[in-house]
DNA sequence: CCCTTTATGTAGCGATCGATACAGAGAGGA
DNA sequence: TCCTCTCTGTATCGATCGCTACATAAAGGG
């Protein structure tokens, strides 16, 4: 191994750089030439490092999933119970999308959504859909469990929640700040199905 | 007036054509040539008749919001009650969203998210937030008539509500059906502050 | 040393972007 | 009829798009 000349920049870094770019300008307002300057390489480098730029992005979104897209798999599988995992999921999501860090929002949600391209468009709309399963089978099994109402619809739960972390998406990419978001994530817990006394009893 | 030769295009339709390629397609994902093509002109015509590209796409956001965005506004004006008002909203957004006439969610929420022009962007921000601030009123109205349990936050149910709204958008986009949209909506109506006795007591 | 291999910078490919120059066509006013 | 005015179709404009050909540079293997 190690033949040839070695590559003089940080491939990491490179798709952190990438990433950014991605996750403000959305797939179809960066260009190569936005991508390059902010990479610090050239056209070339760039090609022959991640292919195009399809398969840059989908690399970029691999690796998002992976580290900033990992709170609401990680809270899933935590939490005791569904509630207090998809709780979780929506307070933490108000503190991700809104941190000054990076870019505000969600990048599978708001990236791809007028790509141009329909194949970009359908691969994020199905990793928005396997979210949405994920926190589909969650409730499920919490329904199996008997820790949910009978007659509690998983699907609509999941549909609503997934509604709600896009909507607090969509409400950070327009600045409003993280408490008014956390705010959103309590109210949209008061939707969750009832299981034992009324509420405003104690 | 009716002076040189007269336009063989009808304007108004011409419009709607357009408004169909933005609303399914996005600002910068539509182009000129998908525009004419849609219209049926020549891309001289267009720009003498509707100026340039950014000025033809403000005036399909105009029209849009005295036509299919005119629920939202007609059902916080008519209803009795700020909770009445907002059920019906967000019940007519899940059927305006998915109703197969037109493309899927709302050209003010998709359109524009990530355009390339900041200008477009913030025009179409500064619509959206105009939009929640009207829902932030009609509750401030029904607090200030003591509708509403003292103590509740306007601003905050109207940024929960937005937000629902955005996040039925964004599914509508994602092929969800209106059936489960409508129960999305009557999901997040369980946010809404309790006057009265007790949830869950007959 | 030379050969192979891979990365780099320059420079530019064809295609498409938004937007127009230009000449002809069709209307009203004199 | 002739002039003026506006719209229409053709045929582009310069700029930018994603992408790459090409020569050079820098490494390892013989």
């Amino acid at each position: 191994m190690g033949k040839g000349r070695p590559r003089t920049f940080d491939r990491d870094e490179a798709l952190d750089r990438a990433t950014m770019e991605f996750w403000r300008h959305g797939y179809e307002a960066t260009s190569i030439a936005g991508l390059t300057g902010a990479m610090g390489i050239n056209p070339p480098s760039l090609y022959a490092a991640f292919g195009d730029k399809r398969r840059l992005f989908a690399e970029v979104v691999e690796r998002y999933q992976r580290s900033y897209g990992e709170f609401a798999a990680r809270a899933l599988a935590e939490e005791p119970t569904a509630r207090a995992a998809i709780e979780r999921v929506l307070r933490e999501a108000a503190v991700e999308y809104t941190d000054p860090a990076h870019p505000w929002g969600c990048l599978i949600i708001t990236a791809a959504v007028n790509c141009g391209s329909p194949d970009v468009e359908a691969e994020m709309r199905a990793q928005r859909e396997a979210s949405k399963a994920v926190i589909r089978d969650r409730i499920a099994a919490d329904l199996d469990a008997g820790h949910l109402p009978t007659g509690t619809d998983p699907d609509a739960l999941a549909t609503f929640y997934a509604a709600t972390i896009q909507g607090i998406s969509t409400q950070a990419r327009d600045g409003v700040p993280r408490e008014r978001l956390e705010t959103v994530a309590d109210l949209a817990m008061r939707a969750w199905p009832a299981t034992g006394q009324p509420r405003g009893v104690r």
